[in-house]
DNA sequence: ATTAGGG
DNA sequence: CCCTAAT
């Protein structure tokens, strides 16, 4: 039984994070909810088939699936993973809602289902109590504790062990519908640590990080950006999305661009050898070696956090983990990492920072990992202020180790430390959002190339964090993946290009037309070539000055 | 202080 | 983005 009751678990998360992006609209997403659902309960049906109460076929569940599907408020839910979640949430309460109703007729209720729900439910994590307790009933069914289920940290081990209590509670009292809702209840108390959304990658990387380590590597690379990946993040990161107000085109743009985990691993990972060293005089440690701490205190923080997490049920520990580091942290942080890694990364080359990271401690590794994962997701938000930390090392370095949780733990642990930095010299990294390409290029076309200061005065002013040479640089950038500009070079360039900056087509036009009509100012690259003389002297000179003299001598 | 350009 | 030279 365990056997079949652990396939059926696991394979609901799984079967659901595996789904398109299809399942998140309309009714087909409802519709993938049902199909879920009547697949767990088949799987539950299996391994509960000596339950005493017999059962309820899956077309018991029809009815009431409908009226999930009629309550749950799909619509607005569509390309949202905050309030997809939300909705799976509600949709969950819902149905628990409605086995209370129909418990109360004691008719044959589907057995299978109402199990089922009850795990499922139980395994959901909360993602935001206030939504929870809305659509709670009375309080019972959709205890407050839900919060406290982790996203991430849920192990595995604890998982199937609490999955079978769970099962014993029910079958044993599965007879008694007016207990059932208590014993959902305390099973929500003993199973609550479960998380329904760790996903098969994030137990992996938890439960098997050695093994999976480096494929894993690969798949934050390259899985970051896509919104399926995302679906496991928590609502803060849609929140913070969608409090800045980033368009789904800005932040599709956004997330493409954010291959880089693997990097910012690579660059920790350097850095983490010697953070010892570091803590003990970081007050005057040079430029390198400060930078070479945060990255350690990031780790270091990251990893323990998440140990911690996983170790130490969620409860307590991991609500405040994820409050803290998921409110300050992600926002901030993700936004670091992504930024510098995201430059980093094209600056780099990912394949030998991910090599290098394999190689090194897989676990540490694995459970920043994850923590790296969601942050790369986020959309860049929370401007940290990273100037006053970060100080001069060769940027690619900096870029990567850097990340938003080293800073915010420096602010936290080494409050006398952080004050004495003096300049770095990299502002932070602001990716540019569709809507600030699309007031650049306005600017420009109504200005002119080139008055960068009177575009940002007019058109930035409510963006303090762009200049008039980032202004400048930005429509540099612009014109190269217009691909007007700089012909003269090397498709590879281009490629490249094209490949990170998935911009609308119609902002590249318009670029490009813009470029036609004015002209990127270059007219000093001629000086310069021309600048170059041949400093050599050798014969060739030589004989020429003989010449000329020869010349001129004939000449008189 | 601005701009242009190289990195 | 940073840095610097040229205006």
């Amino acid at each position: 039984m365990p056997t079949g009751v652990e396939a059926g678990y696991f394979q609901l998360p799984n079967d659901f994070c595996s789904m398109g992006e299809d399942y998140f609209q309309g009714i087909e997403f409802a519709q993938s909810i049902t199909n879920l659902d009547y697949g767990l309960s088949e799987g539950l049906h299996i391994s509960l088939s000596e339950s005493p109460i017999p059962g309820s076929s899956s077309d018991a569940n029809t009815p009431w699936n409908s009226d999930i599907l009629a309550i749950t408020d799909v619509s607005d839910c569509q390309n949202d993973q905050v309030n997809l979640q939300n909705s799976e949430l509600s949709d969950i309460c819902m149905r628990q809602e409605s086995e209370t109703s129909v418990e109360k007729k004691p008719l044959k209720f589907p057995t299978s289902p109402t199990t089922q729900n009850i795990s499922w439910a139980q395994n959901i994590p909360s993602q935001s109590p206030q939504g929870i307790s809305s659509d709670e009933d009375g309080g019972s069914l959709c205890p407050s504790d839900f919060t406290s289920g982790e996203l991430f940290c849920g192990s595995k081990i604890q998982k199937n062990k609490e999955f079978g209590v769970m099962c014993q509670t029910v079958e044993s009292n599965i007879n008694d519908l007016d207990d059932l809702a208590k014993i959902s209840n305390l099973d929500a108390l003993t199973t609550q640590k479960r998380s329904r959304k760790p996903t098969r990658r994030y137990i992996d990387e938890l439960s098997e990080p050695i093994s999976r380590h480096s494929k894993k590597r690969r798949e934050v690379s390259t899985s970051v950006p896509s919104a399926k990946s995302a679906v496991v993040k928590n609502h803060k990161k849609c929140h913070i999305e969608s409090r800045t107000g980033i368009s789904p085109e800005e932040s599709s743009v956004i997330a493409i661009q954010v291959p880089f985990g693997s990097l910012v691993h690579k660059e920790c990972q350097n850095s983490h050898s010697s953070n010892m060293v570091l803590s003990s005089d970081n007050e005057n440690s040079v430029d390198e070696s400060e930078d070479i701490w945060v990255a350690s205190v990031c780790q270091k923080k990251r990893c323990g956090y998440v140990f911690a997490a996983c170790e130490k049920k969620y409860d307590d520990s991991v609500t405040a983990v994820n409050q803290k580091k998921g409110d300050d942290c992600v926002k901030a942080m993700s936004q670091k990492k992504r930024d510098d890694c995201v430059t980093a990364v094209s600056q780099k080359k990912r394949d030998d920072s991910v090599t290098a990271a394999n190689l090194r401690k897989r676990e540490d590794h694995i459970s920043s990992m994850s923590l790296k994962k969601w942050d790369d997701c986020d959309t860049a938000v929370s401007h940290k202020k990273r100037d006053n930390h970060v100080s001069a090392m060769s940027q690619k370095k900096r870029d990567g180790c850097d990340s938003a949780a080293s800073q915010k733990k420096r602010e936290g642990d080494v409050t006398a430390v952080r004050q004495p930095e003096v300049s770095s010299r990299r502002k932070h990294h602001r990716l540019w959002t569709i809507s600030e390409v699309r007031k650049l290029i306005d600017g420009v076309s109504q200005y002119g190339v080139g008055r960068w200061s009177c575009i940002k005065k007019l058109l930035f002013s409510t963006s303090p964090h762009r200049t008039s040479v980032d202004l400048k640089d930005k429509w540099r950038n612009l014109l190269k993946a217009s691909g007007i500009q700089e012909q003269g070079t090397k498709q590879g360039e281009k490629k490249r290009n094209l490949a990170w900056r998935p911009l609308p087509k119609p902002i590249l036009r318009r670029v490009c037309e813009l470029a036609t009509i004015y002209p990127y100012p270059n007219g000093r690259k001629p000086p310069k070539i021309i600048h170059r003389v041949p400093p050599d002297r050798s014969t060739d000179i030589t004989l020429s000055d003989y010449r000329r003299i020869l010349r001129s001598i004939n000449g008189s």
